[in-house]
RNA sequence: GGCCCGGUAGCCAAGCAGUAAGGCAGGAGUCUGCAAAACUCCUAUGCGCGGGUGCAAUUCCCACCCGGGCCU
């Protein structure tokens, strides 16, 4: 088993909660390992998000023939590279990050996969089996049309394992497994699973008291406010509508109430702030269980890490 | 000084004799193709304070304290 692991291709893993300065430490990492970030957040893939997704200043560049987004000397991928429009899923998501890992250590460099979407980060780390089945926008309208009381109970009777798992309310999940039974005609339970790790991982997380947390965000909603975040959403708004997933995120959609004239502005701003402290709180809840993660409070502390992982062989 | 209204969790707030709705904030979680999503659970032996009347009071009565309004 320790033969195995020999063998696999080095992948560092930067989490935490938003705001957290996982950018930050990544860009040191980077720097003093040579190392090109993945972008792991699930609102950076889009273009023309840049104010609301927090996504890095940087420019395109050309290097050796390919072009590379690079912010503060660091190559970044995964960045606004779709429209918003055409979601990015998980599947989708774990099998760029392959091939861009295995890219990036082609050529002699250490991938670093940064980001705060705990599912997607799993869905490479831990190597998931998703069961094959893409979205399919006409049937899961049909579902949306259905109380989760009877999704639940369809579930209950082609999935008894999974519908256990579950609360009955949440329509979210009792529709994707009908989805999935429904193309695959086996139970979602049985089609779900975890492959041999395809990476050696080291995860670090970075922590924060909750009250610097919480500071930390709504000074940063301060500033996106301050640099434009309402011309982005009301752009977004325009080109896109309101109803696609991707408009869904924080910022854009709150300030889609106020453009909509359902509230103030200030009320739209005191909503994101919210609603950042919340989604933090359930990031915090989701990186908790993973025995795996290092936490550090330092830059410092994550390079010797880093440094011992490196010489591991 | 007199009269009136109000004082219920950190905040807003319903209840007004039969043993404390709800919302917000906060906390703990769930999570395999929407995940910055969706969903679950927890949070007042207590209703300004002290008496009284009831089998029973946050609910009725008396006094007091505090806030607001009106009057002089």
């Amino acid at each position: 088993m320790r033969r195995a692991k020999k063998t696999l291709p080095k992948l560092l893993v930067i989490l935490g909660p938003t705001a957290s300065g996982k950018t930050d430490l990544a860009i040191v990492l980077a720097k003093k390992f040579r190392g090109e970030i993945i972008s792991a957040d699930s609102r950076q893939f889009y273009r023309g998000t840049d104010i609301g997704s927090d996504i890095i200043p940087g420019k395109w560049v050309k290097r050796a023939g390919r072009r590379v987004y690079v912010a503060r000397g660091v190559p970044h991928h995964l960045l606004s590279f779709r429209r918003l429009d055409q979601p990015v899923t998980a599947a989708e998501f774990k099998d760029l990050v392959i091939k861009l890992a295995e890219q990036i250590a082609g050529r002699g460099h250490l991938p670093i996969l940064a980001g705060g979407t705990g599912l997607y980060v799993n869905a490479v780390t831990e190597n998931f089996t998703i069961p094959p089945v893409a979205p399919d926008p006409a049937y899961r309208r049909r579902l949306e049309k259905r109380s989760a009381a009877s999704l639940y109970a369809e579930l209950k009777r082609k999935d008894p394992a999974y519908a256990a798992r579950i609360p009955p309310q949440n329509r979210r999940y009792a529709s994707r497994a009908l989805e999935v039974i429904h193309a695959a005609g086996r139970p979602f339970s049985e089609l779900q699973g975890k492959g041999e790790p395809l990476f050696d991982v080291l995860k670090i997380g970075i922590r924060r008291p909750r009250p610097e947390m919480y500071r930390r965000i709504d000074a940063r909603v301060d500033k996106m406010v301050k640099s434009g975040l309402l011309d982005e959403a009301r752009r977004l708004g325009r080109r896109y509508g309101w109803n696609i997933p991707a408009m869904t995120a924080l910022g854009h959609r709150q300030l889609g109430l106020f453009l909509r004239g359902e509230t103030t502005l200030e009320e739209a701003v005191r909503l994101i702030k919210r609603d950042t402290r919340h989604f933090a709180k359930r990031q915090v809840a989701w990186f908790k269980r993973d025995r795996k993660i290092h936490w550090v409070k330092r830059p410092i502390e994550a390079q010797k890490l880093v440094r011992r992982f490196l010489s591991e062989n």
